[in-house]
DNA sequence: GTATATTCACATCA
DNA sequence: CTGATGTGAATATA
């Protein structure tokens, strides 16, 4: 696509009017273009390992026995190379990649170019052990092990926080449903996270002064309880973290890191200082009086952390535009406390407060924050803005189009288009047809058969969260006659976060998002034009057709939904497994969305999950892309392509229509496509 | 070892 | 749309 490949594989940019991409005529009408046709699907797919009757299931290429989970000692305590280089375990020493978008997929590493190996067994051998490896890095292990749970590093921070948000999706699924099988789930996020801590699945449990391996500058998070998981800050309400550290014949608190949330008056006069509030003396639950604060506890910890000239962990809590209630927990890297005072506060009472600065050469966090709130606000421009918006309005929001690498004006033209077009339709096994709800569908009815499609769980949180991943998802469609903002319209009613095209350093063109993003949360769907197959590249004759989307392709298996069992009483098992009724090719070279433009990763952030829903009485396949993980702003959004099964089935070792990977992941496999 | 105090949560309801 | 309120849970300290 644009991106991964087009700056690679694309012939000079010379090929095409840039002033074209000013010409984009975008097709006003959501609907797709439906002839009907009676014919059977006629994107038949001969699999290599089928038959595949009703449930053609051909996406994981290792379908046999599950292998049993790897001991984990052995992989991921695998040295240096795993270790993110931006969070290594040295206590002072800043990474200074000089990246500042906070991005996983580092664009400054080099492509791997790992040497393809010639002879079949050769071959096989070698995929034996991206199979291994695969399964250590996207499956969750059962256990985490003593040492892990002491100090982490890049995979197990990842594991815990994925496991943490799936189990907590999951209580919530139920709590929506209330269908929890020990009464009533309040609080999802606590819930979640004491079974976590009951069963061990956390990290970084020592306290640290510093880096917190795994955890790096610019994450973020939407629960307190999230960082206590993972030993970024572990207290679940106190703003100050601080541990006792022996010197000599004193113990002395040292503060580890401080969240500055704005329950108190604290200041934000400048992106790298931070004027905080020393804690206590607040008019509490329990009708306490307002009174001095004590030079104790967290106050004593920062006031000795000041004299030592330790460094401090910084996190930034701010509103999350999704709900007037929700935060979001920016973490901002490493302070130092430069200087601290007695005030008066409002109460007429004493606040100790306590002057950070960021340490230099960290990247991006809260400016990145700030930045975007200027440009959304109009107080200051894009720097390398070409277009505001280029879908030319055809999207409920803008996406803007941004370049501030190079001179390029734009990608290649191409006619902006919201959805999928289908130019024959599928057919389902059996009838479809729509519920038959009349006001909201509820979670929990089982009486709405768009529900009872969805095998009894609603796909989605009530704040229209994908709770897990499914064969089929099934959406309300057009003809249900519940209210258009049902929340079983998910994905069908356009894009929700801000995104912006950019052109990449080394991969053409990109995608990523102005707004923090939540696990599960739906980013756009693969529009473009339903196609037969695949164009056959002929070297040096015919266009490629890097804008593809192919459901035949082999993928990674990964696991994203919470495992059974960790909930009491739920044998919630959700297979991950996509089934569709038949094999969906998409391409969006001439008519497409946003998401022609998103890139390859072998360590992605976003996932693709098939939709489906009913419009007369036939039911469409949709590709609907959703955030795999917490993804901070500014960060590039990927997803895992997956390999071409005719290059797997003729043997063909040469890179011979893959394209090199530059994803910069440590688990990259070189190639793609 | 257990109990209690402390705490810049979070969701809900008025 | 705020603010009050209730339930909540890990950690430090007694």
């Amino acid at each position: 696509m644009e991106g991964g490949s087009g700056s690679n594989s694309v012939p000079p940019s010379a090929t095409f009017d840039k002033s074209r991409v000013l010409d984009v005529k975008p097709l006003r009408s959501l609907v797709p273009v439906f002839p009907s046709s009676p014919q059977a699907p006629p994107f038949v797919c001969a699999p290599p390992s089928g038959p595949f009757p009703s449930g053609f299931s051909p996406f994981y290429p290792f379908n046999g026995p599950q292998p049993t989970p790897p001991d984990l000692n052995q992989h991921t305590h695998t040295p240096a190379p795993l270790r993110s280089f931006r969070a290594p375990q040295s206590n002072g020493k800043m990474a200074t990649d000089g990246n500042a978008d906070g991005s996983t997929g580092a664009p400054t590493k080099r492509p791997v170019g790992r040497p393809r190996s010639s002879s079949a067994s050769q071959k096989k051998a070698k995929k034996d052990l991206v199979f291994t490896l695969a399964v250590v890095d996207n499956n969750f292990v059962l256990g985490i092990t003593p040492a892990q749970r002491e100090d982490g590093d890049t995979e197990v921070v990842n594991n815990v926080r994925m496991r943490f948000d799936a189990l907590r999706r999951r209580l919530s699924q139920l709590e929506d449903a209330k269908e929890s099988p020990n009464g009533w789930i309040r609080r999802a996020d606590l819930k979640a996270a004491n079974i976590m801590m009951s069963k061990g699945l956390r990290t970084n449990l020592r306290k640290r002064v510093g880096v917190v391996p795994g955890v790096e500058v610019g994450d973020i998070f939407f629960f307190r309880m999230e960082m206590c998981l993972v030993g970024l800050h572990s207290q679940t309400m106190a703003g100050i973290d601080y541990m006792i550290v022996r010197a000599d014949i004193e113990e002395d608190p040292l503060a580890v890191s401080i969240v500055s949330s704005g329950g108190y008056e604290d200041e934000a006069e400048d992106r790298d200082v931070l004027i905080y509030s020393g804690q206590g003396g607040n008019v509490n639950s329990n009708k306490k009086e307002a009174a001095d604060q004590k030079l104790e506890r967290g106050n004593l910890a920062l006031e000795r952390s000041l004299h030592r000239n330790n460094e401090v962990r910084v996190i930034r809590g701010m509103k999350d535009a999704i709900s007037p209630t929700a935060k979001v927990y920016v973490y901002d890297g490493l302070y130092r406390i430069q200087e601290s005072w007695v005030e008066k506060g409002k109460s007429g009472c004493n606040i100790f407060k306590y002057k950070l600065v960021r340490l230099p050469g960290q990247p991006g966090a809260f400016d990145v924050w700030k930045s975007i709130q200027q440009w959304r606000e109009g107080f200051s421009s894009r720097i390398g803005l070409i277009l505001p918006d280029l879908t030319s309005g055809t999207e409920g929001i803008p996406v803007s189009l941004v370049n501030d690498v190079d001179k390029e004006k734009g990608p290649a033209y191409f006619t902006y288009f919201a959805s999928v077009k289908y130019v024959k339709s599928f057919k389902l096994t059996e009838p479809s047809c729509g519920c038959n709800c009349h006001n909201a569908c509820a979670p929990g009815d089982l009486n709405c058969s768009c529900i009872r499609k969805n095998g009894g769980d609603f796909p989605y949180t009530a704040n229209g969260v994908l709770v897990s991943r499914r064969p089929l998802v099934h959406e309300c469609g057009p003809t249900c006659p519940c209210i258009p903002n049902c929340k079983n319209r998910v994905t069908q009613t356009g894009l929700k976060v801000r995104l912006e095209v950019f052109k990449t350093k080394d991969r053409g063109w990109g995608l990523r998002s102005w707004d923090p993003i939540r696990a599960g949360t739906f980013i756009c769907e693969y529009a473009g034009e339903v196609i037969e197959k695949v164009k056959a590249r002929q070297d040096g004759e015919g266009e490629d057709d890097d804008y593809v989307f192919d459901t035949t392709r082999v993928y990674e298996p990964f696991k994203w939904n919470c495992e059974p069992g960790l909930v009491e009483g739920d044998g919630n098992d959700t297979t991950e497994e996509y089934s569709i009724p038949s094999p969906l090719i998409i391409s969006a070279k001439n008519v497409g969305n946003v998401a022609r433009f998103m890139n390859h990763s072998c360590n992605p952030n976003v996932f693709w999950q098939p939709v489906a829903y009913e419009q007369n009485s036939e039911s469409y396949v949709h590709i609907a892309f959703f955030a795999m993980k917490h993804i901070p702003p500014m960060t590039e959004l990927t997803y895992d392509y997956g390999t071409s099964r005719s290059d797997e089935v003729d043997g063909n070792d040469s890179l011979h229509g893959k394209k090199k990977c530059l994803c910069g992941s440590p688990r990259c496999r070189g190639c793609f496509g």
